[in-house]
DNA sequence: AGCACGCCGACT
DNA sequence: GTCGGCGTGCTC
């Protein structure tokens, strides 16, 4: 097209050296389109232009304009070249996906099914991608000319021009710079003025970049290393040499809560940084708290790099820049900062609590896995991969049973602090003495008013996972249901309305009930504020925090809350999930798991390992100080042998009966598995597409494969999405992908048909 | 015959 | 993803 007719074998005599194979690109599209279309470069753009630029190309009959990424130059295309279209422009902002990532890229595209250019898109913070974002700057101004000087023009100003006069007189008190907008303000000027004065060669007008950061009001105090216990120093050795040595490896640290492994992440990396290599420290998205962060702020001289989800744009795309620059050679983040393009050598990706389920993309593609992307980066980097956790997940300790990766094990708590005191509490036998509902039991009442006695402070957590209050007919039975989603709505008593936890959809609630027609609608399940009204009410004397959800969306509201309680303003701390992980109150003594079982009744093969992760974690919070811990779990299964472990918790005796329960029913570790899942409006062509998927795949199935459904998804619409899935399963992961890449590839079904790929899926719903 | 709509497939 | 081509079927 254009200028590049076809027939130009050769390059012209002079241009050879920087034309040979830079005459044509290769390019993925931002968006979900798979193929990468072949574009040619115009003359002016051939010396500018690099792989990974992000580029502007001309798409469609209309030749509307569409962003991509380069992946690479070609010589000769694989296309007619007389539809070549030309390249429009070159990076907005000089934006390019580092080479390093660049190779991720194809990795996470083609492991997660994912178009490349989908995958680019995700790699960039969408703060650094829209063209224009840029740095931000800020306006100084300096006087230029004498004091003499100043003065004189000051006086001849006054009546002709009493803004500027002002701005001279307020300069004549400074010493140096000012900012632009605080000389405005005092002033009562604008810009303007300032400029006219600029333009007379009185003042100067510099512009500085200024980093939007975050944390700029908060003061933090440089903390010194602690000293290592002997268990730690032989861990924290080993893996200093094993960063020095500059080859891949992974290791799986096992450390019971407590046990100090925070102080080898940060004391590795520093080894990391004084061989000048750089740091990645993936946290779960809940963990990200500003006392986390704190922790890690408050050891290093160097600056470190937050990613964290309440950034604004601007703090983000500033963020990325410092490690792109190379300002921030450590990074701490969630998930996607697994993508962090570090500029110096990487030395160690840390990913902690690498059993939890938010390292786990959901919904929007690539549906990747953080804790293994951060595997594969570290090998493509020949870097160290520090899986940690009190709770590993059953892939990360198989992977270490075998030769996989190693195994690095902390047996105790830091100063030998004894494990907490649990005790198992039968809610079944507490309901049948009451003769109703139990929320929270005689035992553990008794223990919460000790405690405040004592003024020692107590954590109630409670299991939120489908616990949430919802709304049921009292006579027949019939739960209140969402209409385009195929689940129950909860109760929000702020607002008073029932919502839909999955579309978003609000109603009020009518007593009468849809099926049988008695006005006997109520509300049922227990929420955290429920459960703090029974405590004001049954103990007067008590403080209680609640932190779910709601209490903590405000900017700082998280770290306040917790800094409250540190302080002793509460002697109870009622929470959900977020209160478990990572925090270190010395002064909990008690601990109450209000419903450990929830996530055991959720049909999910992933349930016992979930209920023994979430008990272990709580548990763990009790008795970090002096004062021994003890710990209440309150269940209507007290056989159940997931919660027997963690009453115990002991990891190895969990691992080792579920690993039996996954052997018999090849589930995962012991095989891999994707999820297929089909979706889209109409029922009938949802299960006709399912099904036709399924055949397909059974033609030809490996021997090593197994095929199961298709079937109807537990929660079987969603948005007015009905939804099929089917399961594939083998110890083969990468022959099960070829066999569904090759078959989803030529699957020829309705428009209005969406299918998506899951590998290793987390969630079966 | 003329037009609207919805499905399908191409996009370099 | 988004747009345009084309086939179907309805209307003027």
């Amino acid at each position: 097209m254009g200028g590049h007719a076809g027939g130009v074998e050769t390059a012209r005599p002079g241009r050879v050296k920087t034309a040979v194979g830079k005459r044509y690109a290769r390019v993925a599209l931002e968006g979900g389109l798979k193929k990468r279309l072949v574009y040619a470069i115009p003359d002016h753009l051939q010396p500018e232009l690099d792989q990974g630029h992000k580029v502007a190309v001309p798409l469609g009959k209309s030749n509307r304009r569409a962003w991509g990424y380069i992946i690479e130059f070609v010589d000769s295309p694989d296309y007619d070249r007389s539809k070549i279209k030309e390249i429009i422009s070159g990076p907005p902002n000089k934006l390019q996906i580092p080479d390093q990532l660049m190779r991720l890229a194809h990795w996470v595209s083609d492991y997660y099914c994912t178009p490349i250019g989908t995958v680019l898109m995700t790699m960039l913070p969408a703060a650094v991608r829209k063209p224009q974002a840029t740095h931000k700057f800020v306006k100084f101004v300096r006087r230029k000319a004498t004091l003499a000087q100043v003065r004189k023009a000051c006086a001849g100003l006054r009546t002709r021009a009493p803004k500027q006069a002002q701005v001279l007189e307020a300069m004549l008190k400074k010493h140096g710079a000012v900012a632009m907008s605080e000389l405005c303000n005092e002033t009562s000027t604008n810009a303007a003025a300032v400029q006219a004065l600029e333009k007379k060669g009185l003042l100067t007008i510099d512009k500085k970049q200024q980093h939007r950061d975050f944390f700029k009001e908060d003061v933090f105090i440089k903390v010194d290393p602690k000293k290592l216990n002997p268990e730690q120093q032989q861990v924290f050795d080993r893996l200093c040499a094993v960063v020095d040595d500059n080859k891949f490896h992974v290791d799986l640290l096992h450390g019971i809560t407590g046990s100090g492994k925070t102080e080898i992440y940060l004391q590795l990396i520093a080894h990391a940084r004084k061989k000048g290599k750089s740091a990645i420290v993936l946290v779960p998205e809940i963990a990200l708290t500003p006392q986390t962060i704190e922790h890690f702020r408050s050891r290093f001289d160097e600056k470190i790099a937050v990613l964290h989800s309440r950034l604004s744009a601007g703090e983000r795309h500033d963020e990325w820049h410092r490690i792109l620059s190379g300002e921030a050679a450590i990074v701490i983040g969630p998930r996607s900062a697994v993508f962090a393009p570090v500029k110096q050598q990487l030395g160690v990706i840390v990913v902690d609590e690498e059993h939890d389920g938010s390292y786990k993309q959901q919904e929007l593609m690539p549906l990747y896995n953080a804790r293994d992307v951060a595997v594969v980066r570290a090998k493509f980097q020949n870097a160290l991969a520090l899986l940690g956790s009190a709770t590993p997940s059953m892939e990360s300790y198989h992977n270490s049973l075998g030769n996989k990766y190693a195994l690095s094990v902390l047996p105790g708590r830091v100063f030998a602090r004894p494990l907490p005191e649990v005790k198992i509490i039968d809610m079944r036998r507490e309901q049948s003495q009451n003769n109703s509902y139990v929320i929270v039991s005689q035992p553990l009442l008794d223990a919460v008013e000790t405690r405040i006695k004592t003024g020692e402070q107590a954590i109630l957590f409670l299991n939120r996972r489908g616990y949430a209050t919802f709304a049921i007919c009292t006579d027949c039975g019939e739960v209140i249901k969402c209409d385009h989603c195929s689940i129950s709505m909860k109760y929000h008593r702020a607002e008073g309305l029932l919502k839909c936890h999955l579309c978003g959809d609000t109603r009020r609630l009518n007593p009468v009930c849809g099926k049988c027609g008695n006005p006997n609608v109520k509300y049922r399940g227990v929420g955290t504020q429920q459960i703090e009204n029974l405590l004001n009410r049954i103990l007067p004397d008590a403080r209680v925090l609640r932190m779910d959800f709601d209490t903590t969306r405000k900017k700082h509201s998280h770290g306040k809350m917790l800094n409250e309680f540190r302080r002793g303003k509460a002697n109870i701390l009622l929470g959900t999930q977020m209160i478990a992980k990572g925090l270190d109150f010395p002064n909990v003594t008690l601990v109450g798991i209000l419903n450990a079982d929830v996530s055991l009744n959720l049909q999910d093969f992933r349930a016992a390992e979930h209920t023994f992760q979430i008990v272990t974690q709580v548990a763990g919070r009790a008795g970090r100080g002096e004062v021994p811990g003890e710990v209440f779990i309150q269940t209507y299964n007290p056989e159940h042998p997931a919660i027997i472990a963690a009453s115990q918790q002991d990891y190895l005796k969990f691992f080792n009966q579920e690993y039996v329960f996954r052997s018999e029913l090849s589930y995962p570790p012991l095989t891999h598995l994707v999820k297929i899942l089909i979706q889209g409006e109409q029922a009938v062509d949802v299960g006709e597409s399912a099904d036709l998927a399924a055949g397909q795949l059974r033609q030809n199935l490996p021997s090593t494969v197994e095929l199961l459904g298709p079937v109807e998804a537990p929660v079987a619409r969603i948005k007015g999405r009905h939804r099929y899935h089917i399961f594939l399963k083998s110890q083969n992961i990468r022959g099960l992908l070829k066999h569904v890449k090759d078959t989803m590839k030529d699957l020829k079904c309705k428009a209005s048909i969406r299918i998506t790929i899951d590998v290793d899926p987390i969630s079966l719903l």
